[in-house]
DNA sequence: TTCAATATGTCAATCGTTTGACATAAAAAA
DNA sequence: TTTTTTATGTCAAACGATTGACATATTGAA
């Protein structure tokens, strides 16, 4: 690979004059700026941004922690948050953490080490005080860690509230509520939260079950929500803390010849873009991904350059009523 | 940040004796090793990568540029390769181009100034004299661009076949071939051809629409699958080229009342995890999704060692023979 | 005692780029 | 003509690590 010295010689020019052509600095007659350009051109160079970074301690890199960019919902925002770190010359590392402790530590060394400009978390399986060792610019998706760290997140609590009462007012008698692993200390909790305040308050009888910390075994989904609706056949209602939850919701109610939504209402959380697809068009929570995506992106900038920037980043939900309630 | 000198200063040592431990060469006593990791630990020190990466010459990082990760075909597909890259100390770097030649272009050229060691492209806007000129190590995914590049793809025409087979065999009477976009010269438009040619061999109706070029515009989809089966009301088989597209299929066939397998049979392609989940479960061609992307890391592995490596690399399909058919 | 193995140090180059300090020369403006 | 501006060059340090060549000292074994 040819260096800049490679084109200083050969534009017949000392490699100081071609770094001020390549960084716009100090004087250059528009004669040099050309032969440089013509030798750059002439050898297919392209500047070591390794050696840039090293020099400028500054890798322009974004370190993206997710549990894993299949699913859905991390895929989508895995997708914006690349967007938007792009138009700003970043570039995104993925690791896929799997929710397993390890990996996750592992990740998050391995980014520092590879001193990323900024770290995004959407995956969380650490306590809080290992984040707080972190001591790196850290944005956060759905946990609270610390008073410096910002965060950003959907409101949860609104949105449990939005599904819950839904649910209940289309009549429901008997709803139940899928739920992400409550020992992860989620704000998505707070969508438990409001299921369970709401049904409380409306005297709505009411059952919840929470998934496991591998949240990626298919099998287990299937019987757990096979389990529930066979045990409580009563069930009319049921909130899915994500959609994918809900599409399995779905999925057994046919198999169980459960019509949605005369026999059965669902709701889920997300809105992904297959959520609509989904036959029925599946009624959810929509959380504006890309809004948050592009926050988490400007939180990170932010951080590195030392403007101020908020701590709290709540964003606002809809309720998109589709054919499932 | 600590560096290498500050450890050495602390442990007492020079910066030598500190490399010796961290790579493990030369001689080092026990009573040195353990000062030294004492002295990381302290510091809560972490090897620069990048000063690293630029003096050996690599980076370990592997540039995956794909359609979006957002798209679940590909979000699975960069999960893997992420899971396999990740084993083997590799790291990822995502690109989406959207199908958007510039984007496409330039990602290349990043990756390139990043050194990356090698790059996945699942995504191919671009003439195939642009990827000759790359020369690079790079790995193609369902394209052919020369006699040197690794190509991955799963036997797309033998997956067309299955798919239109089972069409016939079921009975359809004139069945409907939603493509990818045919301009760009993938081997996924084999795809099309089976159908094409099946179809004629076995005397049945057939029509074909073509998808543009942007494939992420959702009301596209719509209409042109709705005028499809409006323009076509006896359309009874359709073979979708994707696990989403023929999402679109289903959902369109519910809300044109049409039910599914009795008045028209749907058969997608790739067997994305949600595939199982549609109502009802849909019949798709499985692309073997993990091994495809460990091969893809593997093939970059191989020519960042200069091993021998196969340029075919063709994988079987599989018929998922579920309920939409 | 002698030799080899073990353990550490010294020094400096290298990876590819940026940048500051300073020198010099030509062109343009006063 | 003199001064200023513009254009380029020279040189060397710095970013943070690795590595080779070589020196020196301490062990332990032969």
């Amino acid at each position: 690979m040819p260096t800049i010295k490679d084109v200083a010689r050969l534009a017949g020019v000392t490699v100081t004059t071609v770094s001020r052509v390549l960084n716009n600095r100090g004087y250059i007659s528009d004669a040099t700026r050309q032969k440089v350009y013509q030798a750059m051109e002439e050898l297919n160079y392209q500047p070591n941004e390794i050696a840039r970074s090293l020099h400028r301690r500054q890798s322009k890199l974004i370190g993206l922690i997710i549990p894993t960019v299949s699913h859905p919902f991390f895929g989508e925002l895995a997708g914006f948050i690349e967007y938007y770190a792009h138009l700003i010359g970043y570039k995104v590392l993925i690791c896929n953490s799997l929710l397993d402790r390890k990996k996750e530590k592992e990740y998050i060394e391995m980014l520092k080490s590879n001193r990323v400009d900024g770290i995004i978390m959407g995956s969380h399986t650490l306590e809080v005080e290992e984040y707080m060792n972190v001591n790196y610019p850290i944005v956060t998706f759905d946990r609270r860690i610390s008073e410096e760290i910002p965060y950003i997140s959907s409101d949860n609590y609104g949105g449990g509230k939005l599904a819950t009462n839904l649910l209940i007012q289309k009549g429901c008698k008997k709803i139940a509520h899928i739920s992400g692993n409550l020992q992860l200390q989620l704000l998505a909790n707070q969508r438990s939260q409001a299921f369970i305040e709401l049904s409380k308050e409306h005297g709505v009888e009411s059952v919840i079950v929470e998934t496991e910390l591998n949240v990626f075994d298919i099998t287990q989904y299937e019987t757990m929500i096979r389990n529930l609706l066979e045990k409580h056949p009563d069930i009319d209602g049921v909130f899915a803390s994500s959609d994918v939850m809900a599409a399995y919701v779905i999925q057994i109610c046919y198999l169980l010849n459960k019509r949605i939504p005369e026999h059965i209402k669902i709701v889920g959380y997300d809105d992904i873009k297959l959520a609509s697809l989904f036959v029925p068009p599946l009624t959810t929570i929509r959380q504006p991904i890309e809004e948050m995506a592009k926050c988490a992106v400007e939180l990170i900038v932010k951080q590195v350059n030392e403007e101020p920037f908020e701590r709290e980043n709540v964003f606002p939900v809809q309720l998109m009523e589709r054919l499932t309630t």
